[in-house]
DNA sequence: TCAAGGCGCTAATACGCATTAATGAAACTC
DNA sequence: GAGTTTCATTAATGCGTATTAGCGCCTTGA
């Protein structure tokens, strides 16, 4: 239909066949030669020369349209994300995946299909139709906060193989993820360490199981530090952070633990409303971040420090999971399909001891 | 050889004929009732509608690869570069081309092939068989400062629709690029209003279409507004910046003009020796960026303002850049194939007036 | 009643390469 | 010299889809 070779005087690219009719052979001695495959097939040297040299003054090279379809199988794994892929606000936090994941599949040979779908329908991100396009691929990766369960189950009811990234709840589900309950809990250690004792955990609203791992993590850490666990977590919608902070304050609280999501939302907030009060980190509120992607990690309000707290290894959760994706591709046995990525801890700037009891760091 | 569907209970991907044995029609119905491919034939509404029943109910996709063997489109762009496509330091500088050519994509119903040039074959990015891989796509988008014209002209021969995002030399390549010799003009001017004579621009060594729209529009720039051209153009490989800054100072030099590339390193040279040297910008020394990437902006030395100069609007040339390639793709005509988009001037906090002449700010 | 034409559908083929089974010829065995 | 084993090559087929050239049937007009 619109093929543009058919132009008219172009010349033809020269195909096995072609090969074929002036070396004197037959078109699958061309493939044997030029494909090198000698397995359990011998070839006189003379004849090998001979298609080689043909091939080489018709300037020939193969076309990988017909070699992908003839090999069944065509060397593509697909991307698809729940949320827009690229949407300018979440680019720092997801950007590190793509990296990652684009990184392994040009070391593997693969190629990566982004599937735009989602943004495109309009539907909402996890429509069916656009999410059986990913079968185009060998195999797909998925991530995203929030899923719809249904399609995938589809999906892997057909024995099409796929990866998450990031922790999934559903049984059988493979996945590659980040150990937030470990990193988190060791972030609360740390903060015992340094002495603190009343702190509080700012969480978003929204339920992911990245989210719940953290708070698992939080509740894990405190009550075997002897933190206190009464009024530890806190949710939040990003609002009424300024009355929140000076409740805290009043409280008696001296350290705040944040949970970093792709939208950094409850950071920002709070962040805002500490340099609001005036409030000076880590000198009057120490403060720890939970999962800062790597890179993209921002500043402590009113004092430039690095955040303390753990980074996600989202680099390497891509790199992993494409690895995984491949194994589950090529039918390996045995292979661990649910796997844990351990978070690199940060010792930041922002965790100091506690200031002295009963000092308002308001009045100063 | 690599087929993933012995693995055992893998349901091999349903296909047209699959549909037809389950609808009681031949593959050629299906592939006409699908395609919607009505030109000169005709079918029944009843026969249509079990195709598609069928269609759904067995979760058919259609082969991109044989879709490209039989000369049909397939609704998937390439995206290839010849660097390696996300390498971490150049991240921030290549990152909104992804963006945007992810975004119109998107738009448009296109999904996106990330072709690696870095990949298997181990030779190097311009690797003429890895190039050709992009094939498979119904056309493709290259990017990268340093490209090998060879592989690219087979492409071209073959009809095979591309666009570069950067303006290239050669003829009849189709790009989207920025009009960098306005915007550096531009820079000048604004320099050699606010009083500065005497200015240096400081660029790397390398050869690329992009730098040398640059230094053009610099010297236009200059001849225009009067500014000194002796000396005005300095190249750098990033060492020996400390010695190079003495002696603009000796000489009198009151403005500094830095291009900016994917790598930044003659910015990030410059930056050291200014902080090493204890000078103030712009109070001692004025400084000007040329093609800061959006977004990515730095700060300046010692002062913590944002770079005067221009940005690039790389995000826009994605975006247009799909939209320019799917013309091509759609073989449309009197399509303006040469595109240079304008940069936006950036007024930021590094220009002001030259210091009075005779005074060395080292003594300060 | 017959040719002309429209309708609904299918058989056959092309796309370019990889692979398997098979063939003919030469070399070797006893 | 009949049977067996290598060796070198090829015919045939498949990969999944698109397209071309019909085929049989039913209307229509004369």
């Amino acid at each position: 239909m619109e093929n543009a070779q058919r132009g008219g005087r172009r010349r033809r690219r020269p195909r096995q066949s072609d090969i074929a009719r002036v070396a004197g052979v037959s078109q699958t001695t061309v493939s044997l030669v030029l494909r090198g495959t000698t397995i359990g097939m011998s070839l006189a040297a003379e004849t090998r020369q001979r298609v080689l040299d043909a091939a080489e003054r018709l300037g020939y090279v193969p076309d990988p349209v017909a070699t992908r379809l003839a090999a069944a199988g065509n060397a593509m794994l697909g991307l698809y994300t729940f949320s827009a892929t690229f949407p300018t606000d979440v680019a720092h936090s997801y950007y590190p995946i793509l990296a990652g994941v684009e990184e392994e599949a040009a070391a593997q040979g693969q190629d990566l299909i982004l599937f735009t779908g989602s943004s495109r329908s309009g539907t909402g991100a996890g429509d069916p139709a656009s999410l059986r396009r990913v079968r185009v691929a060998d195999g797909c990766l998925f991530f995203g906060r929030h899923v719809p369960d249904e399609p995938i189950r589809q999906l892997a009811e057909d024995g099409f193989p796929f990866v998450y990234i990031g922790r999934r709840n559903e049984p059988d589900v493979p996945y590659v993820g980040a150990d937030y309950v470990s990193a988190s809990a060791a972030v609360l250690a740390g903060l015992a360490a340094a002495g603190h004792r009343r702190v509080r955990y700012l969480r978003e609203h929204d339920q992911a199981p990245s989210s719940a791992d953290r708070e698992e993590g939080v509740l894990r850490g405190a009550r075997s530090t002897g933190t206190e666990t009464a009024g530890l977590v806190v949710r939040t919608d990003g609002t009424g952070l300024n009355g929140l902070l000076a409740s805290w304050l009043d409280d008696g609280v001296t350290a705040v633990v944040v949970e970093q999501t792709d939208t950094g939302a409850a950071l920002a907030g709070l962040g805002a409303a500490i340099e609001r009060a005036g409030l000076r980190c880590p000198r009057d509120l120490s403060l720890a971040v939970l999962g800062a992607p790597v890179g993209a990690r921002g500043r402590a309000p009113g004092g430039g420090a690095v955040f303390s707290g753990f980074d996600v290894p989202m680099r390497e959760m891509g790199r992993d999971a494409v690895r995984l994706l491949l194994r589950l591709i090529e039918g390996a046995e045995g292979v661990e399909t649910r796997r844990l990525l351990p978070c690199e801890p940060v010792d930041g700037g922002t965790i100091a001891p506690p200031r002295p009891p009963g000092r308002d760091p308001r009045r100063e």
